[in-house]
DNA sequence: TATGAATGAGAATTCATTCAT
DNA sequence: AATGAATGAATTCTCATTCAT
């Protein structure tokens, strides 16, 4: 069972209005690449229509063809973004494996998605904190993974492997949003960016958290 | 040695002009007693300044006699409320206690002062998120809090009470971390608000983490 | 070798945005129109934007579709007024005439063009005394007009016709000076505005300067 | 006789409120002071009256104790500085000179008197194009300078030293205004700087207009 | 579909002037 | 006389959105 990600997200909302012929497709993925581009250069508040219409090479008219406003391309961007942000070359470890090799496999992907997607995570967090529809949004993503997490933890206890006295889902929110804390700091703020020393940290605690056995000598 | 929290800033940076006379400093008050009235039902974003006039009473103008625009004030309110954020009755526990009843006095001190400010905390994170010059104002205060935890781990390790294989620094950044994303996600968005469970399964992990011995019967 | 005038800038710099369609360009020509009213009937400071947006008969939003302020726009107004400034019918007077006939030919071109053009004239006079851009400009186009006239009394010079003790380039910035002087004092300030006094007084000094010989008896 | 130059106003309006006391008058002088200075660096357009009460070390209320605004007082610096500006250390030649002595003796206190205040002219310049009561002010002094002159003109030609087919007004005209442009490109826009050559030309110009006998080889 | 011109509500900001102390 | 806080009218400028072509 793996512990910390996976996808979280399977629904395919088609965010905006889809495009009916095959010029319009092209139309409005260069709006969404061009968009992406623009929020993550001028973040999403500086970022005005009309940058991203002049970066997609269209018309500000276009964009209304396909998109209500900034709110709904910026879902797009991310709706996009989901597939690459969320498979991180999917962990496969084999379930039979020790927990705390386990959990590195699971930090490790976590850490390397998160750090390839850095700008847009940035992204999201802005957004999530000025947007109720994508701070919903965010949560709805935390919670799954938060959930998948528990479960894992309530797996491992059961099992005798972990520390029985732990309530599973207010550990896991704990050790789920000290992981993506960390990432945060780590690949947003620049705040103790060492990878190794990070996952090295963030596995260790981990474990010590459930009290795991993890070989000390076992690095990355 | 207190772990986790205490002042973090003492600096008294004066923002914006500060008035002379008697009357004056009523009147800088009040706006800025205003701008914490209007950030905090509105937002950082919607507030408009002349809501914030509106609530203090005065005109337009006045609001430029003691302020440069909506980041001055804003910095203004913060500066205002630092005290009450950053004293939170500070946990007088002797530091011969063990260590954690230390940790959990500490983690209770932090919540409850997370709890008490959580519109400005939240007022904050969207700031910060925003504008370059908080995002450092929050990395500050984050690295002073950070960087006394880590003493307090060292000390603990160099007692031979805390796992000597974790790195000091990157362990205090996922603990502290990992307590401010709890307290965010419960006081903000409101996952996981339970206080008690809050604080019993911050401290145990926070323990657990460390290899600290905790019992397991003693709750708060 | 024609004394005194002539075009001064062939160069189009279009100012502010180029429309695309036809409708734009009637749209854009509408402002600036409006502007040289407006700026002709309140004066550059007195002048605002909205005078010229309701002048034009369009939104203020328009006019910074096409402008990025009141500079601007005054600099297409001044651009757009060019030609009709400095093709005063230009004197078609035969170069192997007299030097005295030339002279007034060309004064008396400099004159009218200065007289239809008088408020716009006093307009970039104000405006030069004020900003440093179109005093620049001022200079430039004045500049031009002093070299000119300075070729002249050189090749007048050259030809033993004028007094060879004069640095040709001073003179000239005197006696261009002179005769813009006396424009401005004419049609602007409204003090000896007798034309034909005038442009006799102008080429009796002007050539009585250079020691060229001027029949008495010949008037304009 | 002497031509072109000399006080032009001997008036002496007290401009703005006169103080009472002794403490009164210093607080004026400092003002009138702060004023010129904030006057020459900033231009009359963007000093503010801030600006003016911060130099000159007093509260804004004060200023309207002697002043009722901005032009009042640029008025009271005009004032305060007409001595210096029209005293240019008065030529003493005398009146039996040759008229070319005369004339080069006169511009040159002229010139040098331009050159002491150039910034001060400048200034006069610009609030000249900007408000019709200075433009007024200027044109009387000009006046008085214009007429002074066209009574030297007419005395020449009275006496057979002077071209007598110019008309001695406007011919006053011309010449004052050449000189005085010549003054302000040189000084203020500093085209043309080179006093001597500055002078030597003005003077010759000046004689060769009139057909005043000037001795070539004489120099400044 | 695509274009790009037109719109206008809305917010920030300035600074001369007044006035209570 | 001096102070400096308070005032608020006035104007500029932005940009999401609409719409005629």
């Amino acid at each position: 069972m793996s512990i910390i990600e996976g996808e979280v997200d399977k629904t395919e909302d088609e965010v905006g209005r889809q495009p009916v012929t095959r010029r319009g497709a092209r139309t409005r993925q260069a709006l969404v690449a061009a968009a992406r581009v623009v929020f993550e250069r001028d973040g999403y508040l500086n970022a005005r229509l009309t940058d991203i219409t002049v970066e997609a090479k269209c018309s500000t008219g276009t964009f209304y063809t396909y998109f209500t406003g900034k709110e709904e391309i910026f879902a797009a961007v991310m709706e996009a973004a989901k597939n690459e942000m969320l498979h991180p070359g999917t962990p496969h470890v084999s379930d039979d494996e020790e927990p705390g090799v386990i959990i590195e496999a699971s930090n490790r992907a976590y850490l390397e998605s998160y750090r390839r997607n850095a700008k847009l995570m940035q992204l999201l967090e802005q957004v999530a904190n000025i947007d109720p529809d994508f701070r919903a949004m965010r949560q709805a993503r935390g919670r799954t993974f938060v959930e998948r997490n528990a479960k894992g933890i309530e797996d491992l206890q059961r099992r005798g492997l972990a520390d029985p006295a732990l309530d599973p889902m207010m550990t896991s929110r704990a050790l789920s949003g000290m992981i993506s804390r960390l990432a945060f700091n780590a690949f947003v703020l620049h705040e103790g960016e060492d990878f190794d020393e990070l996952l090295r940290t963030a596995t260790r605690v981990w474990c010590n958290a459930l009290r795991i056995d993890y070989p000390v000598d076992r690095t990355s």
